[in-house]
DNA sequence: GTCTATAGGGCGATAGAC
DNA sequence: GTCTATCGCCCTATAGAC
């Protein structure tokens, strides 16, 4: 038994989503973050570059999704690996899905939340874009072919989140995905669809 | 002639444009901007929110590329309409190549100023988004073409940033989007996916 | 226009693990 | 001894309150 209780962040993270979500994230002070877990102000930051990360946790996604599309067949089409690569996350998800709700909650209330979200979904297009240019995709095929995944991945977290009907993670994504292709699809002549 | 210099606003974002990429974002503090613009700081924040605002403008593109898509033909499918109405940006941009170029660097020095930029961006999304439900458009097909949209006019505008050969942003960006729709083909056969 | 709380960085001290 | 996690205190600038 050392001097510490382990998990120094892993408390960190906990008290700030439930401060988060009873006070309000402006609300929050990162004295309170910490004492709330036995530590001081020193050392959140210590373990968090802001006050905003710890809803972050760190880049493990985006490394997760750049492996999954090395690790993709090599004849797959560079749509194809990025979705599958983001689908692979639905089992991770599959059992946080009311820490996940929690979660966006607190975010959706605040706009810096906001931006820090955007840019963690932005590294991890910037991340499957790497690895498909790795293995030839040339540009700018690369990148519309990881943010175009990623558009996809929002809106089927999004309807993931409050669907009742308890349907997988992936599935949205399939459906999202075939949502996407209707609306890029070249319009054969005078196509509207309402 | 009035009491006080014209276009405060103006100056400060001049001024703050010029200090950040003489110093850095993080060097610079919004006393030395406001004091180069001939004011202090507490009007310095009459006019923008925060010290990043000032290198976004405000809401004016938003608002023009909603007010864009409502105008577009009722018949044209809801991406067309999306591209259409980014490509009605060309002409402002065209003129201000050089500022571009500037201000984007200063943003790609700054991740906190890359988070402004994507809240941005994304605001453009939400706002076409709107204007393709108005028009009868449903969700998901309303999100996904407007971001998809937005996915598009990001690689394009990087790619006018840097062209040497001087096209135009609205040729950046129907190149993109041909590239788009070459990524987002169904692949004829041999689809496997994970 | 003035006042103030807090984010967040710098630097050094401490104390346990090895 | 070294390495690493924690804490203490100082500081400044941001940004909100009054």
């Amino acid at each position: 038994m050392g001097r510490w209780e382990p998990d120094a962040r892993g408390r960190l993270e906990q008290a700030a989503l439930e401060l988060y979500a009873a006070q309000g994230f402006d609300q929050t002070t990162v004295a309170e973050i910490a004492s709330h877990a036995g530590l001081t102000e020193r050392t959140f930051f210590r373990h968090f570059a802001d006050k905003r990360e710890v809803l972050f946790g760190g880049g493990a996604l985006a490394d997760g999704l750049a492996a999954a599309v090395d690790a993709a067949p090599e004849s797959q089409p560079p749509l194809d690996a990025v979705i599958a690569a983001l689908e692979s996350l639905s089992d991770f998800f599959e059992e946080r899905h009311t820490h996940a709700q929690r979660r966006q909650k607190v975010i959706a209330a605040n706009p810096s939340l906001q931006e820090r979200e955007l840019i963690k979904l932005a590294s991890l297009s910037t991340a499957m874009a790497g690895a498909l240019r790795r293995r030839g995709v040339t540009e700018p095929a690369a990148s519309l072919a990881a943010e175009t995944g990623v558009a996809v991945f929002k809106v089927a977290f999004e309807r993931w989140l409050d669907d009742a009907r308890k349907r997988t993670l992936a599935q949205h994504i399939r459906e999202s995905l075939d949502e996407l292709r209707t609306v890029t699809a070249v319009p054969r002549r005078s196509t509207k669809r309402a």
